[in-house]
DNA sequence: CTGAAAGCGCTTACAG
DNA sequence: CTGAAAGCGCTTACAG
């Protein structure tokens, strides 16, 4: 049905191998023009497209590249999550290769080694691993491809010298967030955090809250609650807070669409932001500035991000195989949710 | 390295064959449990993997979906697209399959039929497909594999039969949206689209607004901007249209994404939304009820759209072959902007 | 109920 | 400079 190399190799009175070495750019084979010409037009002419599933058996390399992501549901509310995503689809096409979308459900450790193994992808990009999961991405990594951890870099050096990392350094920034909204004179600063900590970013952006607050001599352990992820779980973490009574001037935000929902939630309430309660968020989402009140937030480069671990992943995959720990710099973006302004 | 098929059978006792029918459940191969309990021990024993290049050159299908965006960039800055590949990932994964993303430039004909012969992909689902990219899916749905298009219909009927559509009505939600708008009084409304008009979606969208002024004898074909999907962008076009010194009390936002633009944009030049100048927009981004005025929209189901795209790409593949149009109803959605309450 | 064997469409030493 | 042939790891009629 679809024409194979074989006849391509008829219609140019050529041999398979001589196609496959016109088709690759196979450098040392020493194609004369001629020939290169003839195969060239047969092809066009039957418009032959190579089986991409008879390249990756023969050759033993797919030229796909896998995403893990976490949970797919962050991608239905978030929109950090799309532009990691739009980036990395888009470098890797920069590099002619291919892009499958994977999820693997929490923990599940066989999912990974499924995948490492089924020959589809020759690496992988998982999107923030969580905390119970290294042990099996080193071990992918060490036996399998190669793999890169996007977004998270583990405490313990030891671990996480086993496979590369892209990480942006959630606990530094979250610090520097917390540490504005104290130079502002905030004493009690209240922290939503975003989703599970079982995610490392989670997880680290918490810690960073705290060690501001202890670095200052501030007690807001209990100014805490959690949502998942949207704008309305931020609304009712935000409710739920308010509800305890505890008396605070601030919150810190473990991201942004969960700063929207906060917000909205004290406005409803009878407060006004920041006058009575201050908002620093976090990502810098592209709607970050054009909510009810322009967001302070940390402001992270998902696209840069996505783009570096492809890049990073391509130099394994090319045979550079020692692990690296790129950082991503963020900074702090003040708009008006702050108080700094006005 | 990895295990193969023969190493199983021969740690089972068995040919390669049996091996291949336990594991893909193959009914009528009448393999005793017996023999089924052994192969099965041998391949979670070995953590035996099929191979998917050879699986699929040796099958002629790859158990993948290939999923085209239209502009990777649009992931970047709008919720929609992310919400719908969420879907599709998600749906595609509980049929046991995989995903795999795709971008085709505007009008590369050659790109969707190098993705339809490449034999990476058994289906696809094209989002947005633009006006002059209907005769090759056409032509690829009729050669290569079944296609479904996503999000859009196009006008003449005929074309439109040659393959499986899953769309919205944006021409008659868009009309809906805009008559709420002249129900409540207004006489100018202006439209601010939120891409180029090359794809079906926006045009239609576009139509509508024009529609629902014509058959009420209002006259606002001037009082028109354009974005490009960001909320900057709707923040500019905003900008320009007040720059006109026309005279209009409302405005259609071509998404909600742009409408944010739009409302900071007004608030910023000192007009009160909706006192002054009302907007409704399109989508009920998950943003939506919590930005600066809770937003009238249409909401649109782009998650059950995705499954339903998926659904009917599925139902080709299993080989039933009439292409069909699937509908999603939407509606309007009144908060504030529009300003009917208060 | 099970196995020997052909074949899917490529790549890649190897030989000349 | 080019070709014959083996092999990648599966599936699937076919034979028994």
């Amino acid at each position: 049905m679809r024409p194979t190399s074989a006849q391509v190799a008829k219609l140019a009175g050529v041999s398979r191998t001589t196609v496959s070495f016109v088709l690759n750019n196979v450098e040392k084979s020493g194609i004369s023009n001629a020939t290169r010409e003839k195969v060239l037009a047969a092809a066009a002419q039957l418009g032959y497209e190579p089986n991409a599933a008879a390249q990756s058996l023969a050759s033993g390399s797919s030229a796909t590249i896998g995403l893990v992501l976490p949970d797919i549901h962050h991608l239905y509310v978030d929109s950090f999550l799309s532009r990691v995503v739009a980036s990395v689809s888009e470098e890797v096409r920069r590099h002619d290769m291919k892009l499958l979308i994977e999820t693997v459900d929490r923990g599940d450790t066989f999912g990974y080694q499924r995948l490492a193994k089924n020959g589809r992808i020759d690496g992988m990009i998982v999107v923030n691993p969580r905390e119970n999961e290294y042990t099996v991405l080193a071990e992918i990594n060490r036996d399998f491809m190669p793999l890169v951890a996007f977004g998270s870099r583990r405490r313990s050096q030891q671990t996480c010298a086993e496979f590369s990392t892209t990480s942006s350094d959630n606990f530094f920034n979250a610090r520097l967030a917390v540490k504005h909204l104290i130079a502002l004179g905030h004493k009690n600063i209240g922290h939503i955090s975003f989703s599970s900590d079982s995610f490392t970013s989670v997880n680290s952006r918490e810690r960073g809250w705290l060690a501001a607050l202890e670095e200052h001599n501030l007690n807001a352990r209990d100014i805490r609650e959690s949502a998942d992820l949207s704008a309305e779980s931020g609304y009712h973490a935000c409710l739920r807070l308010l509800s305890k009574k505890q008396s605070f001037s601030a919150i810190f935000a473990g991201n942004d669409t969960v700063a929207f929902g906060i917000i909205r939630a004290l406005i409803d309430k009878g407060y006004r932001v920041p006058e009575d309660i201050a908002i620093v968020g976090y990502d810098d989402i592209p709607l970050a500035a054009y909510g009810a009140v322009p967001l302070t937030t940390i402001k992270t480069f998902p696209e840069e991000h996505g783009r570096m671990a492809v890049k990073t992943l391509l130099e394994h995959l090319k045979g550079i195989s020692e692990p690296n720990h790129q950082k991503f710099d963020s900074h702090l973006v003040i708009r008006e949710s702050c108080g700094a302004r006005k």
